[in-house]
DNA sequence: GGCCGAACGTA
DNA sequence: GTACGTTCGGCCC
């Protein structure tokens, strides 16, 4: 196994400028100035500690200016020329960097005539090539123009991608942070440092252009050459002049802020690689400048900060906040209470733009749709609140007051008119829009036209931190009205207070403007000051990666597949519905006679008094309820020996079940606009980062049984298309094999052998049909944390024996016992499980007293893993496959739904043979490149008419 | 009307 | 033995 290789870059010489300046004059014993470095010191120090984290490095290096004169002079001779000479008590730190990097036996690059600038940008492309993830720590303004770059993929790889860290605020640059900083994209940010220059560096600019007109300038016409393009037909001013005239300026400063890319790379990246720091140069080091402090816990620790993990995380060298002790434990904000008498009801087109132009010069804007049903596929859009601060929010109603067409409607701003406003707002690159379910509000604006990028989603990221955790009885959800008390501390008013609930409940549309506007402002000012607490955490705590590269990407992917829907046969389920009733109706007459009487079948209760009281047959009372288990299993002892009313009964349950849930229920759910079925997808459903389908949940359409499988038959495609099936085949199992490193188990997934015969082979020496089922039966009980009473229930033999297979399966694939321990291990010292790509899932009861409840969260952690990593992987290949599809020039593809290991596709019957490979590919390399798996992930292909022919 | 447990569909 | 969601009956308010 090998994870992903990520290049921690450090802008040495940028950083030993802002220390210098942020921290207090320190001298060594010797009377060598050294604050500066003690800063420098403690922030590699904190780098090194990170290695093997989820974002941490595993490679870094140190990049330094060479010297004064650059390729750029060339260009342009006064390139810098009005830098001041450095403080003369920095002056002696400059070469004691080098001492500090070569201390902790990390690579220390420059190169003449090159900025440290650019030979960050050149590693990091060659990195990123490689498929490596690269953080520059800085945070350089010029640098930024890289945020977000992702390298293409290449022979199958995935690139990688940049992003900053600013480890003086603590903080990680990404795309949105740069948005917030420059209004722009990062891409553009070249465009607005070349209109705006740079006094410091002396890169020239345009005269009287700052940051805030060169941002205005390159949000109204794209890029540079456009804007300067423009200058001619402007209205006339100073600006306007100016930009005529020093068009030349402009251009020139774009190349001397454009970074170089393709510098020669002094040392092979490969060389950066980040192992145990050897402690003795660093502790000679530290000695002599007298870091007594940090001496300590080099002593105190097992060796060296690389592999000293369990230290105190630094001291940071600002006042920013540490790592979060955990969620219960959050501080409370430092943010003005809730005040809904602050918020504003927006009734007029003018008012509307300048709650717009606020939310663009804010860059980030947390929004909330309101809606006259839960449903987004059907629900009206009744108005749209916004905040870009706390206490700063609004609401816009839209289509209030539409029931009784004989009232007076309350004024507000015709629904077009609203949305033609806030579609460029809502659709800029520029600004982030924020929303607690965000995929709610993509769906509904965009039935309304409006396609809402860039996003933030304050539910997912609590998912990412927090899933799992309960805080001692206040639950753990992600919830609004659960989070905003977790975190913020204040009550939110909920749906039913307002709109109340059951028959008596009003759509939103009706509840009056001033509680519609204390509602829907709440929603959104809550949403932004959730972001403001959670966002950072992702980058404290390790969360970065499996937000920004799994679930944030997914956002949009799902949405759009719960628009596109399925289309359903509804003939061919009222045939199917009726056929069953039917049967059903046979079914309850011959019970009856058995029985002697009529009752409720459907009541367990009932059921069980009449088998078992009535009719003397032999079963035992069970658990709490005091009522007697009627389940499968005890239908089916009762039916083998003899009982014909069980067996009636099994049949009956199971009709009934196809029924009500399928057939019934599947009609119903026709979405009358669209004509198809619309499941909803929850991204925090489930505490392992699988999706869970609702509403109706499409995850568990029968197919195991001849009679339910013809419910599959029901989903069909358009005409002139057909539906495709793609599944992952046994990757759960070839998942462990990996993670819990099972040679033999690996080896029979590369030759491609049937793997519970394998299994069998090495268990019982022989495979046969009795063997071969046993095996199964085992191998899906370890995925499941396995017990020797379980196992025991499973194959009808007693515990013991099932604990001798145990033991017998334990001693045959060794890796398998391994990893349960150190996962367990794992999960009682951090809390938490992970998964290959870095998902944590929190275990708050793995070490309770209580032996079942802590037995049953051992079964769920040593699970988890396993299971979410394979979400991760479907997840990853989902977020590939609309750009793989597009790239192969099949835009007719459309994704529709998600089982856990199986994605379905609906396309034109003539682009099966082109898409199916694609298809493939994506998937089978959907863990690459952040992980290389030891085993191949087979991928099972079909397509036919409908979801049961695709099989 | 709302909530819970039993039962059962999927991976 | 893991992870879900839905339906139903039964019971509560």
């Amino acid at each position: 196994m090998e994870p992903k290789q990520h290049l921690y870059l450090v802008d040495g010489s940028a950083y030993i400028f802002r220390a210098y300046h942020r921290l207090p004059p320190l001298t060594d014993p010797e009377g060598t100035p050294v604050g500066a470095v003690y800063g420098y010191t403690t922030m590699l120090w904190k780098l090194a500690e990170d290695l093997n984290k989820a974002d941490g490095p595993t490679h870094l290096a140190v990049i330094l200016d060479a010297g004064s004169e650059s390729f750029r002079n060339e260009i342009y001779e006064d390139y810098k020329a009005n830098r001041p000479p450095p403080p003369e008590d920095l002056v002696p730190q400059f070469p004691l960097i080098r001492d500090a990097t070569r201390a902790f036996s990390l690579p220390c690059i420059e190169e003449q005539g090159f900025e440290a600038d650019d030979l960050i940008a050149s590693y990091a492309r060659e990195a990123t090539r490689r498929g490596w993830d690269v953080t520059i720590v800085s945070s350089d303004k010029d640098l930024m123009q890289l945020v977000g770059k992702c390298a293409e993929p290449h022979d199958g790889v995935e690139g990688g991608c940049i992003d900053m860290l600013d480890t003086m605020k603590n903080q990680r640059i990404d795309i949105p942070e740069v948005i917030e900083k420059f209004g722009v994209p990062p891409e553009k940010v070249g465009d607005v440092l070349a209109l705006m220059g740079d006094s410091v560096d002396n890169v020239p600019g345009v005269y009287g252009v700052g940051p805030k007109t060169a941002t205005k300038l390159i949000q109204e016409h794209g890029d540079l050459e456009t804007a300067l393009a423009a200058a001619p037909a402007m209205k006339k001013s100073k600006l306007q002049e100016r930009l005529i005239e020093q068009a030349e300026q402009a251009r020139l400063s774009k190349v001397l802020v454009t970074l170089k890319e393709d510098c020669n790379l002094p040392l092979d990246i490969d060389a950066f690689k980040l192992d145990a720091i050897p402690p003795e140069p660093l502790a000679a080091f530290l000695g002599k400048h007298g870091f007594t402090s940090l001496l300590k816990r080099l002593e105190t620790g097992t060796g060296s900060p690389a592999n000293t993990t369990q230290l105190n995380p630094a001291k940071p060298v600002t006042a920013a906040a540490g790592p979060s002790e955990g969620a219960s434990r959050q501080p409370l904000p430092d943010m003005p209470a809730v005040d809904r008498s602050a918020y504003e009801c927006i009734t007029t087109e003018a008012a509307l733009d300048q709650w717009i132009a606020r939310a663009a010069q804010a860059r980030m804007v947390a929004i909330d749709t309101e809606t006259s049903a839960l449903d987004a596929m059907r629900a009206d859009l009744a108005g749209i609140s916004m905040a870009v601060g706390p206490n700063q929010a609004c609401y816009i109603p839209l289509s209030h007051g539409g029931t009784d067409m004989f009232a007076e409607k309350p004024e507000q701003v015709a629904l077009d008119n609203a949305l033609a406003r806030l579609k460029p707002l809502l659709e800029s690159d520029a600004v982030l829009k924020v929303g607690q379910n965000i995929k709610y509000d993509l769906n509904v604006l965009a039935r309304h036209g409006i396609e809402v990028a860039p996003i933030d989603d304050t539910m997912i990221v609590s998912f990412d931190l927090d899933a799992g955790r309960s805080m001692d009885g206040i639950g753990g959800g992600h919830g609004m009205d659960e989070l905003s008390e977790r975190h913020l501390g204040h009550t939110t008013l909920t749906f039913k207070e307002i709109c109340g609930t059951g028959k008596k409940a009003i759509p939103f549309g009706e509840v009056p403007l001033d509680r519609a506007t204390e509602y829907a402002a709440e929603d959104a000012d809550v949403t932004w000051r959730l972001h403001s607490v959670l966002k950072p955490r992702l980058s404290e705590e390790g969360g970065t990666r499996i937000y920004e590269r799994v679930d944030r990407p997914l956002i949009p992917v799902v949405a759009q597949m719960e628009r596109h829907g399925i289309k359903v046969d509804r003939d061919r389920l009222a045939h199917l519905s009726s056929q069953f009733a039917e049967a059903l109706g046979a079914l309850e007459q011959e019970i009856y006679t058995c029985c002697g009487q009529e009752f409720t079948i459907g009541s367990p209760k009932q059921l069980g008094e009449i088998l078992f009281d009535k009719m003397g047959y032999k079963g035992g009372r069970k658990g709490k309820s005091g009522q007697y288990s009627t389940d499968q299993a005890v239908l089916e002892k009762l039916a083998g020996e003899g009982a014909e009313v069980a067996t009636k009964v099994l049949e009956w349950r199971q009709l009934s079940k196809l029924r009500s849930t399928y057939t019934e229920a599947l009609q119903a759910a026709i979405n009358p606009d669209t004509g198809r079925v619309h499941t909803s997808y929850s991204l925090v459903g489930a505490q392992t980062g699988r999706l869970s389908s609702t509403e109706p949940n499409l995850q568990n359409i029968p197919i195991r049984t001849e009679i339910g499988r013809e419910i599959r038959e029901c989903f069909v495609a358009e005409p002139g298309n057909v539906l495709l099936s793609a599944d992952y085949s046994q990757i759960e199992l070839r998942l462990a094999a990996h993670m819990a490193d099972v040679p033999s188990l690996k080896e029979a997934f590369a030759k491609g052998e049937d793997i519970h015969a394998r299994t069998a082979t090495e268990m019982f020496g022989t495979v046969d049909r009795d063997t071969r089922g046993r095996a199964k039966t085992i191998n899906f009980a370890i995925l499941y944390g396995i017990s020797r009473w379980g196992l025991a229930g499973r194959l009808g033999v007693d515990p013991d024996e099932a604990q001798a297979m145990i033991d017998r399966y334990f001693e045959r694939f060794p890796g398998i016992q391994r990893y349960i321990h150190e996962t367990l291990e794992q999960v009682r010292e951090r809390g938490y499980s992970e998964t290959l790509f870095g998902r944590k899932t929190w275990f708050p009861r793995i070490n309770s007293k209580n032996g079942a409840e802590r037995q049953g969260s051992e079964r769920a952690a040593i699970n988890a893993p396993i299971q979410g990593t394979c979400a991760d992987i479907i997840k990853r290949a989902m977020a590939r496959m609309g750009p793989a599809l597009a790239e192969a020039g099949l835009p007719d593809v459309k994704m529709l739904l998600q089982v856990h290991d199986e994605l379905v596709f609906e396309l034109p019957e003539s682009d099966v043979a082109a898409a199916s490979p694609v298809i493939e590919r994506v998937m089978a390399e959907a863990a690459l490149p952040a992980v290389r798996l030891d085993v191949p992930l087979g991928v099972e292909i079909g397509s036919g008419a409908s979801w049961g022919a695709a099989h």
